[in-house]
RNA sequence: UGGGGCGUAGCCAAGUGGUAAGGCAACGGGUUUUGGUCCCGUCAUUCGAGGGUUCGAAUCCUUCCGCCCCAGCCA
């Protein structure tokens, strides 16, 4: 599934620095925050860093962005490169640490100290905010923006050592507080924070912001194109101001683009993070959640996931991609990949009763019609099966052309049968038995008179079949957009969908399944795309569904049902 | 009501002065031992709106409208 890669802004802007001679390089960088997991929108950013790297020979590293103590966590730091890894990119030697930097970071407030360009502020975080001023006032100087240069450094020094508790003082930069930017309104670099960091453990008492760390770190790896989302246009003024005052040797170019939304789900670790904590989901990886550990256990591929990436493009408009671009994606891949199998979800069992009581067929089935090198295989057929509740009528519809009184159809791979009855649970009118003859001749499921009929139904033996349980996959939340009403207070969980998960009581899978790996792709004809779980224990096999087939069936019930 | 962005079909998105790519969805039709796949076809006289420049404008100028982001010692 090669994609040619549509061109996009970015890479325009990467081929003129190449043709001018600017870069002879390119060096991209994924910057996660090790707060929480990777979802499907941190995929389209991963896809454009490593992508635009290898294809322009360059190369993307990986840096945690881990400059918050308090909400980053090793678990998460495991997750990430677990799955940058599993969507198939390589960061190589270069995984990296912004607390790598926190050293030389501190140097380089120490120099801004020095030329003037940062001091230490003693206003409290309230005093702070007010003297910001807002969004059409100007902000007003605070008392201590002109300390002396020696103070200046007195007080950072302390604050390095831990003498001061958290909220006592920062540093700041010291640009202009009537900016119309609120972002250059001496921003904080660097703030007291007395808790211990994941990796460099109480060795640190202050700890930089994001704007003062991610530019000199950018700086400091060489990156050349620092890639990240809409948000941070405001910001750039910012970082090249940094960067700009203390000279140094690499000026990155950030360059913005629109994140991915998706719709009938959330993309924010924040709301992601809720539904684990309120038990909506199961977990991180539950499969109905955006997560790349989600979408993994649900069945998505590393393939199908870059494909989507590559499809839906990057540009600086604000968009909400329909969920259906995803679902053509796996689809794509998985038919021409996935083996194909018989499995019945709802059954109903189907008698041939003039096929033998101890009789037993071999029937030869293929593999996947797309792929003849993943050839056939033999399925046991017998006088008693299981068929689809769906595929049987009693009294059936205009463009219904399954299995009905009278009417003959093909069992797949096995014979065509006609039906001549039924039997019902007297109490509740239910059918418990289809009763049908099949005709000897059509042994395969061709007839040799060259008789058609209109439709193919799949089908279990009764008596070989492996019983299974099967989670069934619906979307998270009942509207596009579950975060449309919050303005009105009305959280998004309210939307969440009641029916997101359904596992049907009875579900039968034909023989020589037993042993599937955790992770497995299979086709259920007719029904759907569907995945081993982890949950599988020996005997007990647990699929998820990744996506259905299409289904012009359902869109004419659909269609009937709105007229 | 300050600043920064963005408006091309239901959705994503090319297009950068020469007469609206492509994909998803949808809708017709053909093939088919999966109502799947595959194949063929339909789907923007118009690019947020108005005015202007030009032989020619989605592209340039201008006015207006709409949407998003920013007042964390989060990222």
């Amino acid at each position: 599934m090669e994609t040619n890669k549509q061109s996009n802004f970015i890479r325009d802007i990467i081929e003129k620095d190449i043709a001018s001679g600017k870069h002879d390089q390119v060096v991209t960088r994924f910057p996660p925050e090790p707060n929480g997991y990777l979802h499907i929108g941190h995929a389209k950013s991963i896809c454009l860093n490593f992508g635009v790297a290898g294809d322009y020979g360059g190369r993307c590293h990986l840096r945690f962005d881990d400059t918050n103590p308090k909400k980053e966590e090793p678990e998460y730091v495991r997750s990430i490169m677990d799955d940058v890894q599993w969507l198939g990119f390589d960061w190589g030697e270069h995984l990296y640490h912004a607390s790598d930097y926190f050293d030389q970071l501190y140097e380089y407030g120490v120099e801004l100290i020095k030329r003037g360009k940062a001091y230490v502020c003693s206003l409290s975080p309230l005093e702070i905010r007010e003297y910001r001023g807002t969004l059409t006032e100007p902000g007003t100087n605070s008392p201590f923006r002109d300390r002396s240069l020696e103070e200046n450094l007195e007080y950072f020094g302390a604050m390095k050592e831990g003498r001061f508790g958290e909220g006592a003082h920062v540093l700041r930069a010291k640009i202009d507080m009537s900016s119309p930017n609120i972002n250059l309104r001496d921003p904080v670099l660097f703030r007291i924070v007395r808790s211990d960091h994941h990796r460099t453990k109480d060795a640190w008492h202050i700890y930089p912001t994001y704007d003062y760390a991610h530019c000199l770190s950018d700086s400091i790896e060489g990156i050349t194109h620092s890639l990240c989302s809409l948000e941070f246009q405001d910001h750039r003024p910012l970082y090249d101001w940094i960067l700009d005052q203390l000279h140094v040797r690499c000026h990155p170019r950030q360059i913005e683009f629109a994140r991915l939304n998706l719709n009938y789900t959330v993309m924010s670790k924040r709301k992601l993070a809720k539904l684990v904590s309120r038990g909506l989901v199961r977990s991180w990886d539950d499969p109905r959640m955006p997560t790349l550990s989600g979408l993994r256990r649900r069945g998505y591929t590393p393939q199908s996931i870059r494909r989507f990436c590559d499809i839906i493009g990057v540009a600086k408009s604000d968009n909400v991609v329909d969920m259906s671009m995803l679902e053509h994606c796996i689809r794509e891949d998985l038919n021409k990949t996935a083996p194909r199998v018989m499995a019945v979800l709802n059954p109903v069992k189907l008698v041939i009763t003039n096929y033998p009581r101890e009789r037993e067929d071999k029937l030869e089935a293929i593999n996947n019609p797309e792929d003849e090198s993943m050839g056939k295989r033999m399925v046991p057929f017998s006088r008693e099966l299981y068929i689809e509740r769906d595929d049987f009528m009693e009294e059936p519809p205009k463009k219904f052309y399954r299995l009905a009184p009278g009417r003959e159809v093909r069992l797949r791979y096995a014979y065509y049968v006609t039906c001549h009855g039924v039997v019902k649970d007297p109490s509740t009118n239910e059918i418990t038995e289809i009763h049908c003859t099949y005709d000897p001749e059509t042994k395969g499921g061709d007839s040799p008179d060259g008789r058609k009929v209109k439709a193919t139904l799949h089908w279990v033996s009764a008596g070989h079949a492996q019983k299974a349980e099967v989670r069934l996959y619906d979307r998270l939340f009942s509207r596009p957009n579950p975060t449309e009403d919050e303005k009105k207070g009305i959280d998004f969980l309210e939307y969440v969908n009641p029916d997101s998960l359904n596992i049907p009581d009875a579900c039968f899978i034909e023989p020589g399944l037993k042993d599937l790996a955790p992770g497995t792709n299979l086709q259920f004809e007719r029904l759907g795309y569907f995945c081993v779980d982890p949950d599988t224990k020996p005997g007990k096999p647990v699929f998820n569904r990744t996506v259905t087939l299409k289904d012009a069936w359902a869109r004419i019930q659909k269609k009937a049902g709105k007229n």
